[in-house]
DNA sequence: TTGACCTGCAACCAGCCGATTGCAGGAGGA
DNA sequence: TCCTCCTGCAATCGGCTGGTTGCAGGTCAA
């Protein structure tokens, strides 16, 4: 595997931006390299450039040279495995404050009797 | 349904910082004041209070006043039903980049042929 | 070799954000 | 009623971050 997984919280700061999701959704359907994107988007160059370092920081973004630029392209992969690990979170707390809820439900039941 | 549900990116943001992480793991363990958090976490009651005013508007948490407190519980089906759109997406990406792939490959035989 | 094109690094700026302190207000119990 | 406890609002501060401009380096084609 990739030796080291990017945090959750720091792909989720690399979603947290719409401009990066602009750049997500072009490397979604293609793969481009920076200047091509600079084209498309309202943003300098360099600002795409920041972007994809933090995208690519992220796992959420793979990059490789060709000629003389560089091809960008989204992992999907990497966002449906962050999606589990949420889901999975998620459904954890409705369980447990289900059982919370239920606990409280049956003390109240003793103590009516 | 609730009103007008939150946009991903707010959502995304709002979960893109650890103190807020260690909030919402409080909260779907069990509901709690902000004062109660307070307690068990290494910021004022006024900076928790912010970060809770930031995940109730990104739909993530649900406040309900029970005497002089205010309880707080996590939306466990909010962060899974943002999960699926995520794992959506990602599907997206593959299957249209893989598409791409394929394209080429094809156009590069045609080419040897 | 020379020129065009694309990338990468550095410095700089403005605005947002997380956190703090201080104070006012309201709900419950003695 | 009075005191206590908890919440809510405002002002303030330092740091991070998204964005820009300018310049240096490297690669391909003529």
């Amino acid at each position: 595997m990739s030796g080291s997984a990017p945090a959750p919280t720091q792909q989720l700061a690399a979603l947290a931006d719409d401009t990066r999701w602009a750049i997500l959704e072009l490397l979604g359907s293609r793969a481009r390299s920076a200047s091509e994107l600079a084209v498309e988007l309202p943003v300098s160059r360099q600002a795409i450039a920041k972007h994809l370092a933090v995208l690519e920081a992220a796992g959420l973004v793979e990059s490789a040279r060709e000629g003389r630029s560089v091809r960008h392209r989204a992992i999907g992969a990497s966002l449906s495995a962050l999606a589990d690990r949420l889901d999975a979170i998620g459904r954890q707390w409705e369980s447990r404050l289900e059982r919370v809820a239920r606990m409280a439900e049956e003390r109240a039941a003793s103590e009516r009797s």
